[in-house]
DNA sequence: AGCATTACCCGCACGC
DNA sequence: TGCGTGCGGGTAATGC
């Protein structure tokens, strides 16, 4: 799935236009298509189009890796892209993406078409978004998360840092590639227990995280394997997918490993595992 | 027992 | 052709 700066940049192209498109807000749904039921959590698709029909786009913005839809009084669309999905606006005429699961039909002819070729992303019409997204943790770009905060939170658990930072009830927003380039950058172990962490170490890591976000949004995301979204950030990888390569940093061979079932890429020099 | 942590698994496309 | 891999996370299984 698209992590954070990929989910904002898809939410920004809806809202303001981008990645080739105009925006969407103000737009209004002439007839909806369902093409793959699974697809909506709730309410029952039947529901779920007729409550969308004539209703008109107020706002769109992200929360964690969540898109979120205010369709007025037709209520919340809250979509989560999972690991292949993508919101897509399709000129008038324009043949649907292959793996389209809905289909909103706009009064001016464009299309809002939600593909999604692995099938897991999922799709929730609510009148309130914190029904779906009320058990995210924290914004790492928000301010209001300290480094004494963050510190804090670190020490409530003894699990690896890197499945612990990718925990979105722990923090919104970090996959597996904005986590080990987090990592990499704060020269932090993925296989550390978080426990461990100093609070020296625990800021350096929240500055990592915000200044890779940082730079994966002024990018517009990453784009990689087959799902091009149009971003450029997979140019900028210093550990991600570079195993064998040389670390900017220190010259020694990138290593891959799995940690928590994920791949996972880290420098054995600038990022030594500690223990305490 | 009860919580925290870990493992499995869900379609599909692509590269080797 | 077959196999490994993957921008994720719900849930079952296991561990402490």
């Amino acid at each position: 799935m698209p992590e954070l700066p990929e989910v904002e940049t898809i939410a920004k192209a809806l809202r303001e236009g981008g990645r080739g498109q105009a925006s969407i807000v103000g737009a209004r749904v002439a007839s909806v298509e369902v093409r793959w039921r699974p697809a909506i959590v709730t309410p029952q698709p039947a529901i779920w189009a007729a409550r969308l029909i004539d209703a008109t786009l107020r706002d769109v913005w992200r929360r964690g890796k969540y898109l979120v839809m205010d369709w007025g009084e037709a209520g919340y669309l809250l979509v989560h892209l999972r690991m292949s999905g993508d919101l897509v606006v399709l000129p008038p005429n324009q043949p649907l993406p292959k793996h389209t699961r809905w289909l909103l039909r706009f009064a001016d002819g464009r299309a809002l078409a939600f593909d999604n070729p692995r099938k897991f992303g999922r799709t929730w019409l609510v009148d309130d978004p914190e029904a779906v997204v009320g058990h995210l943790g924290p914004e790492p770009l928000d301010a209001s998360l300290t480094p004494d905060d963050f510190f804090r939170r670190l020490q409530q658990h003894r699990r690896q840092i890197k499945p612990l930072l990718m925990t979105q009830t722990f923090l919104a927003g970090l996959g597996n590639i904005y986590t080990d380039e987090a990592l990499h950058r704060a020269g932090i172990h993925p296989q550390t227990r978080a426990h461990c962490l100093s609070r020296a170490e625990a800021e350096r890591l929240l500055a990592a995280i915000r200044a890779v976000l940082q730079e994966g949004l002024e990018a517009n995301g990453a784009s990689i394997d087959w799902m091009y979204r149009g971003g450029g950030f997979q140019n900028a990888f210093r550990a991600y997918h570079r195993a064998g390569e040389p670390c900017y940093t220190c010259g020694t061979p990138i290593v891959r490993t799995i940690v928590g079932q994920r791949s996972t890429f880290f420098c054995p020099q600038c990022q030594p595992l500690k223990t305490c």
